[in-house]
DNA sequence: CTTAAAAACTAATAAGTGTTAGTTTTGTTG
DNA sequence: CAACAAAACTAACACTTATTAGTTTTTAAG
């Protein structure tokens, strides 16, 4: 009935994707035409269209799948025991593990979001939204109960998501530190700013 | 000889890179097309090559503008007396004001570089790897002098340029927060990250 | 092996791209 | 006003785009 699946848990919609996500981040979204993405996955154009229903629903699931990743681990987090800057530790180090192992994903939710197609783009930014919010509130949480100081928290939250998106621009410069030593000097200037 | 100029100071070559720096920061710089960007300038497409090369060297002069704009701010700060940390401290808070004066062009320079075409891609690579060595080279100076603690300076350095460049998502909030809180909060942040 | 579906292919389409050619309008100068 | 150049216009070109239609090949199941 079915094709055997290409990789070894992966449809072959998801290496489409994959390569769709390197291919994005690389040319961007407009610039990146359906048969550049075609030789990638090694067929011709129209194939793809056996798999995936148009260039747009690509964007659209890996814009998601990176939104959702991060709203899940909130979730996770919000719902745990612990103080508030241990709680914020570990969304930066989420963050932080995010940039590193998904790269390409997160790098093309990043920068190319703005190519999504009503409503995805509304939902997208929604949930953008609501993922900042949440996180200011936790900022005012720290500050109530004295554990940050009394900084404004949005912008505390727009210095932090930034200096951690930032790692794109790391890529280039792996092999000279150690991510360990990355993750740990980020998490300390960044908590170091606002922590009493 | 020639026609009145349409700004007060400024020639109608400047307008069309003005409307393009907006229309590509919306749109994207390969989803901006010429007619749109003559739509926005008040005129036919084929009318805008009486005043421009291409649509590529509309992009070339957003971006050196951008990146010459920060290598002067920089050769000035480096032939200043002062400590390190005040000359790290007027760095950021030039950055933050770019962003917030002229955010069009900052914002295609960050985003769109990429589109740029052979030579100009790689003399602007260049030019901002050059940029951020002398940051680095700057940050260490501050470790060896005592100023700044002794973490990893490229971590610092990328920190801080990210956490500035973030503040492109900071134009929808322009209302809620005055632009010196920003300015104070912010540099505020990043210093005590790294300061001794 | 037969059968049927999944997935590859070729060919084609309609729309949009940056840009050039050629012409007309506009505006300034002597 | 005459003359000339700057800058607008229309028409068009060569090319690329995502996608569909229709057909053939490949693969798995009975």
């Amino acid at each position: 009935m079915a094709k055997i699946k290409p990789g070894r848990n992966a449809t072959k919609k998801d290496v489409i994707t994959q390569k769709a996500a390197s291919l994005f981040k690389r040319k961007g979204y407009s610039s990146s035409s359906m048969r550049e993405l075609a030789e990638a996955v090694g067929v011709e154009a129209p194939s793809l269209y056996n798999h995936i229903g148009s260039k747009s629903e690509l964007l659209q699931a890996i814009c998601f799948k990176v939104a959702n990743a991060f709203t899940s681990y909130l979730d996770e987090t919000e719902n745990t025991a612990g103080n508030v800057v241990l709680k914020l530790e570990n969304i930066i180090r989420f963050h932080i593990q995010m940039m590193l192992n998904n790269f390409d994903e997160v790098y093309v939710a990043n920068h190319e979001w703005k190519h999504l197609k009503e409503p995805y783009l509304s939902n997208f930014l929604i949930q953008r939204r609501g993922y900042e919010k949440r996180l200011i509130v936790l900022m005012e949480t720290g500050i109530k109960v004295k554990e940050f100081k009394n900084k404004n928290p949005y912008v505390s939250v727009l210095t932090i998501l930034s200096a951690v998106r930032g790692l794109e621009f790391w890529q280039q410069h792996k092999k000279n530190i150690s991510s360990q030593v990355l993750e740990d000097d980020m998490v300390d200037h960044l908590l170091k700013g606002i922590i009493k």
